[in-house]
RNA sequence: GGGCGAAUGGCGGAACUGGUAGACGCGUUGGACUCAAAAUCCAAUAGUAGCAAUACUGUGAGAGUUCGAUUCUCUCUUUGCCCA
């Protein structure tokens, strides 16, 4: 018998599937779809283990569902614009189409070794012109139907490289780059108007009955609506200014405001443009960063201008009117009122300032003469010292009354709030989709009209240049539209665009004309199961929900909202972190690990001090190759291990005594293989066995049940369950002859995972006709003789080998000659006992 | 600081709807095979006591509901993630 060669195999089946457009999907209504999503993978180089699992888990799905009947789209591309390959190009005066290009054959020849049941018919890649062409007119259906705008808006500056950086490329307040202090810079860029679906948007994640809580509540929780109220704030002062206008969700804490304060780019700053002290207030702040988690546990700081806002409730009342570094004015309208009692930012500002702290609710446990000490309180309770408000409860009943009455008295108006801001789409960057429109002098915009579509990348570019690269394209920025001398937008687009609407792409990936055809999107879509990382769970989804509401807008046309039915999150892939005796990171292939301790690979006397497990990075080394892993062990058993130690929704650790013994098990079910396959070409096959056809029957409904419910890594106990019970079962049995069916049934039950071999012993049998997923009786899962527990006053006292379905008097008959159960009795008097049928008895006595 | 989740042997984890806790795998130990090793196979493996049958304890801690709680409720501890 020969060992399992896992290459020629393996090798033998991608090539049929792919030779035979075995996974090519195509309409047919009398079938029902399923549509399968996993992410779609950066082409950064090579595949690595995180994309394995996420590929792995919606393989399984797939052919599960295609064996089920299901007509199974699952499709792949590449999120291939961005960053790295524009950083890459640069450090290696390459092309980035031609590295991105690159990265995308490898790693797609990677993802075949896989064996992923792909339709490779349907590849995007959404750096190429026939994908982002679709997308510039996306961008100007937008535009006109007013979703599309443009807005000053700060961005950071890194004056050295005289480029914007993204948030994350910020360290310290420094370029990650040049190093240089990071400025705040005012541009004018595009915003796609998220905010308009704010309501909707929210609204929809209560139809996501197939989301995880979790995601849906980071997502709720960015959206962040709140019901508040704006108001009018009366000022007097030395300016010529007469009111300023706050949005509070507390307009009930009116009785204890003690201050107003601004964020430093309210408009009134204007006015104190030319102030000395107030430049170096500015800058100071600018210093404790901008995150709201930098405002939070900053120092608060004020610079005190000359004007005094009135108290709309007690206008006898004026407070100061400080410019504060706690206020955004990316918030309401960059201006709050200060009721330091209740508020713990305001608190702090106003002991550093010497603030009146005046206490106006409560907490019910409290006396009417409660006061607010070392820290504020901002829980619910009663109104006091609050006038007309006293007594009201807070904070629900009293934010609507105290609305109510400012309405009423025309000082202000409820509000709702929504912390979800729009998108700003700009990115001054080459390696993206050009924005198509351009402008004349005066700065006018000028659509590009469809004709002219797409606007390309120029090619051949110096990267090496400040700033964007695409500034300096002269000849590219100017051109000349109906007569007119124009200079084109040399912006592109963020790439979280370019994956907001993929999932359409892959209905109809030929279409020229438009970004889909709308007869596929109404078969295909929604995405029937998505699957990606959990990092996603905000922007990218978010935006996705958003692009199906734009497209769809003023426009009626489709018969879904929600890109994504269901959506998983699966968990990271880990692995112990190793450092050498000077604190350099090793990789796992550099450390052996010898008599329990790990040490150098080339060096046995050196000790590796050896870290926590954490998600595979390739800045803490502790990565594994999955290529390298798959020309060893073969893609069934790669498959096979990642996912058996853990839930596909938890973190896994990688570890190479796992990956191991999941290669030991194929190779095993081969040695398997071959005994049932001499036992099924055996001619006097005559013994029906029973055992067998039950066991078939209940691994069935488990693994049918368990592939319903994600529990992956329970398939594989079952999977393991499976080749017990036949090698111990089968081995030492008669001339069986329903052992074909149960085996190919079993075989079928394991084709998702491993469906290389499946397919190889399937066919070796002769059994590869008419492959369907196995139906199972529910009615035969259990046995005929049950194991029924037997306990008394609750613990547990024996187990009774009964015939299913036994009644209670005929039970307690057995139970009553069962020796061992009998001791416990000891002839006491039953009180009472609780009969489950098929399951416990539970017999109360005195004791 | 707020929100959400998690906690089960040496480890990863399993347990239908409240009904035999620890499936399955890893590791460890012992044995077989071998000159030896690897591989493979067999056996044991929650803890304590016992030669054993068996008994008691046991799902982060404490309470509660229940005939019965890993599962439900409350309080606490630790921890993870997200937001701040």
């Amino acid at each position: 018998m020969d060992r399992y060669n896992f290459k020629e195999v393996e090798e033998k089946w991608q090539n049929k599937w792919i030779n035979e457009d075995f996974f090519h999907a195509r309409i047919d209504k009398d079938k029902k779809k399923f549509y399968c999503l996993e992410m779609f993978p950066y082409p950064s180089g090579k595949i690595h283990m995180g994309h394995v699992r996420n590929y792995t888990i919606g393989d399984v799905l797939s052919r599960y569902k295609s064996l089920k009947g299901f007509n199974v789209l699952h499709p792949m591309g590449w999120d291939a614009f961005g960053m790295p390959a524009e950083n890459a190009a640069r450090e290696n005066k390459l092309d980035p189409k031609a590295w991105t290009n690159k990265n995308i054959s490898t790693m797609k020849h990677q993802l075949k070794k896989l064996g992923l049941s792909i339709d490779w018919k349907r590849e995007i890649s959404t750096c190429s012109e026939d994908y982002y062409k679709h997308q510039q007119i996306f961008f100007l259906e937008l535009l006109e139907k007013g979703l599309v705008y443009r807005k000053e808006n700060y961005v950071n500056w890194d004056p050295v490289d005289e480029t914007v950086l993204a948030n994350e490329q910020v360290i310290d307040g420094k370029g990650w780059r040049s190093g240089a202090l990071v400025e705040r810079k005012k541009l004018s860029q595009w915003f796609f108007k998220i905010s308009e679906f704010s309501q909707d948007l929210l609204d929809g994640l209560e139809k996501l009955d197939s989301w995880p809580n979790k995601v849906k509540t980071m997502q709720k929780n960015w959206i962040g609506k709140s019901y508040g109220c704006e108001i009018d704030f009366e000022v007097e002062g030395d300016l010529p200014i007469d009111k300023i206008t706050c949005f509070t969700t507390r307009p009930d804490t009116l009785f204890g405001f003690s201050f107003l304060a601004l964020s430093v780019d309210h408009e009134i700053s204007k006015f104190y443009e030319n102030d000395n002290e107030f430049k170096v207030f500015k800058s100071e702040c600018s210093k404790t960063g901008t995150t709201e988690e930098a405002i939070a546990v900053g120092e608060k700081i004020g610079f005190k201008t000359n004007l005094f806002a009135k108290n709309p409730l007690k206008p006898d009342e004026k407070v100061p009117v400080y410019f504060a570094n706690f206020v955004l004015m990316d918030y309401g309208f960059g201006a709050v009122f200060g009721c330091p009692a209740h508020d713990q930012r305001d608190f702090d500002f106003a002991k550093k300032y010497k603030l009146n702290i005046k206490t106006v609710v409560r907490p019910y446990d409290e006396k009417e003469d409660f006061q607010v000490k070392d820290e504020s309180y901002p829980g619910p309770g009663i109104l006091i010292n609050s006038e007309f408000l006293n007594g009201i409860e807070a904070p629900i009943n009293s934010v609507i009354e105290t609305i109510k009455i400012l309405e009423e008295r025309k000082l202000g108006k409820q509000k709702i709030n929504y912390r979800l801001k729009d998108w700003g789409v700009s990115r001054q960057r080459y390696w993206g989709c050009p924005i198509p429109v351009a402008y004349d002098k005066n700065g006018k915009v000028y659509p590009i009209p469809k004709k002219f579509l797409p606007v390309k990348l120029p090619q051949n570019i110096d990267l090496n240049v400040k700033g964007n690269p695409l500034d300096s394209q002269n000849d590219w920025k100017k051109i000349v539209l109906e007569g007119k001398e124009l200079t084109r937008e040399t912006d592109t687009l963020d790439t979280f665009v370019c994956s907001s609407w993929y999932y359409l792409r892959f209905c109809s990936p030929n279409e020229k004309s438009y970004g889909f055809d709308k007869e596929d999107i109404d078969y295909w879509m929604p995405v029937d199961q998505y699957i990606g990382g959990v990092e996603h769970a905000i922007l990218h989804l978010l935006y996705s929900r958003f692009f199906m509401r734009a497209i769809n807008y003023n426009n009626k046309n489709f018969k879904i909202t929600e890109p994504f039915e269901s959506l998983f999150t699966q968990g990271m892939v880990c692995h112990e972190t190793y450092k050498d005796n000077k604190n350099n990171w090793l990789s796992p292939d550099e450390v052996e690990k010898i008599n329990n301790k790990f040490v150098k690979k080339n060096n046995h006397e050196e000790i590796i001090k050896v870290g926590p497990s954490e998600s595979m990075s390739k800045s803490k080394k502790n990565v594994v190759d999955p290529e390298f892993i798959i020309e060893n062990y073969g893609a069934d058993s790669v498959r096979l291990f990642i996912l058996s130690d853990s839930p596909p929704e938890k973190d896994v650790q990688w570890s190479e005594q796992g990956m191991i013994s999941s290669y030991k098990f194929i190779q095993k079910l081969w040695m398997l293989h071959n005994e049932m396959k001499t036992k099924i070409l055996k001619e006097s096959n005559d013994y029906f066995d029973e055992k067998l056809e039950k066991f078939t029957n209940q691994t069935v409904s488990k693994i049918t049940n368990n592939l319903e419910k994600f529990n992956y890594n329970v398939i594989i106990a079952n999977m393991y369950e499976t080749y017990n019970f036949l090698i111990n079962h089968i081995k030492n049995n008669k001339d069986i002859n329903n052992l074909p069916e149960n085996y190919k049934k079993l075989l079928i039950c394991f084709m998702p995972v491993i469906p290389h071999f499946v397919n190889e012993c399937l066919t070796d049998l002769n059994l590869n006709k008419n492959i369907e997923w196995p139906e199972f009786d529910k009615s035969k899962l259990e046995d005929e003789e049950i194991n029924l527990v037997v306990q008394i006053n609750g613990k547990k006292r024996g187990i009774i080998k009964v015939t299913k379905d036994i009644d209670e008097e005929e039970l307690m008959k057995m139970i009553k000659n069962d020796k061992m159960i009998e001791k416990y009795l000891n002839n006491a008097k039953i009180k009472k006992t609780i009969f489950v049928k098929n399951r416990l008895v539970n017999i109360l006595i005195d004791e």
